[in-house]
DNA sequence: ATCACACATGAACATGCGTTCAGGTGTAGG
DNA sequence: CCTACACCTGAACGCATGTTCATGTGTGAT
């Protein structure tokens, strides 16, 4: 059978002490669940090319799409998702939508992201 | 019907500039997998309270297991998820696995992400 | 006003992901 | 050797997520 966290494991081994010295620098549930969907949101593909774009100039919804060689919905889907988290933000400029991103922890990210994963001899 | 990036788009509006400057940023699509394949590895609340509590000393299983109120199982396959990004590293001793994070990037990203959400009023 | 277009949105479908269950591996102790 | 245990792994289930199709909204031009 499997054991659960409430048979063995707390009275035998588990350091109580070192739980509770983490549990004390976990943030709020309300913060956990922000950052893991700020990160899932930076989880894709697509996405991340989006912003790695936006990290040069402002660009429409058009040139998104051309540049990622998908139809202009899905960019659209994807900026949604992204604007929901306050990732990029847009202003209009008659018809077209030209997007940015929010603030400067986005590019802070993305570029300590990249250093990690450079760092992965890969 | 639905209009891809090859009819209207590219001869009409299309700012053919902006794309190809924009094309240059991006990383290589291996970069750009891996670092959204990262970030996803980090989008989700319990990984992201795993990593939390890593940063103030490594954990055993088991503990991670009990301050997350989670079974072993469970614990030990986002712990793999961890370890798949590099995102945490363990060391044996005796019988039980001991996490930690893998390098100070990690720190880095959980801190601006955190001021990131921080800054969204909420 | 009407049309074209640049973008947004809703719904449906398929894939992916996290969780759990069951069993497996390797170590410490008798 | 055998047992107990700390952890790992594979498979399956169920939900969430990304993508596509079709339609809607709002702007600019004629």
């Amino acid at each position: 059978m499997n054991r659960n966290a409430s048979d063995v494991c707390e009275v035998y081994y588990v350091n109580e002490k070192h739980v509770a010295k983490a549990r004390k620098v976990l943030s709020s549930d309300r913060e956990i669940l922000a950052l893991a969907e700020t990160f899932r949101n930076l989880g894709d593909p697509t996405r991340v090319k989006i912003l790695q774009a936006l990290t040069v100039e402002e660009l429409c919804v058009c040139d998104l799409a051309k540049l990622l060689g998908v139809s202009e919905s899905a960019t659209s889907h994807q900026l949604r998702v992204l604007r929901s988290r306050r990732l990029v933000r847009f202003r209009k400029e008659g018809k077209m939508a030209f997007y940015s991103l929010d603030d400067e922890h986005i590019v802070t990210l993305m570029k300590e992201a990249l250093r990690h994963v450079r760092e992965g001899i890969a």
